[in-house]
DNA sequence: TTCCTGACGCTTG
DNA sequence: CCAAGCGCCAGGA
């Protein structure tokens, strides 16, 4: 669906050790289908290897999808190999990390 | 074709 | 402060 393929858009402009919210990116796209959709974009981005769907978390900073990818702890294996630290499946000092797309692409 | 569920988030009780 | 419900769109049965 296009309305997936601006998300995929946004989640790819992420920058390296940086990470995003669902909401984030549903509100810079002017809340399109909500949250929800943007987790389901993911679904169907989890088949395009383009789109860092490990850099998506929910707007509490949870791991929520990890489970998604091949192994449960290859999501916060990447972030962390990222530069970002992991606590309980919750990313740590996510307020630091949070890249904000309404903000950062304008 | 219709109903239900889903990697979320906000509002209300 | 904590818990529950509703709303967003798309896809599968």
């Amino acid at each position: 669906m296009q309305n997936f393929d601006e998300v995929y858009q946004v989640v790819r402009l992420i920058p390296h050790g940086r990470a995003t919210s669902y909401g984030a990116i549903a509100n810079y796209l002017g809340s399109k289908g909500g949250a929800r959709l943007v987790g389901w974009a993911m679904n169907a981005a989890h088949t395009k290897d383009d789109v860092p769907a490990h850099r998506v978390v929910n707007r509490n900073g949870v791991l929520t999808g990890k489970n998604f990818f091949e192994t449960p702890d290859k999501m916060q294996q990447l972030l962390e190999s990222e530069g970002i630290t992991i606590e309980k499946d919750q990313i740590r000092d996510f307020d630091k990390v949070f890249w904000d797309p309404s903000v950062e692409l304008g």
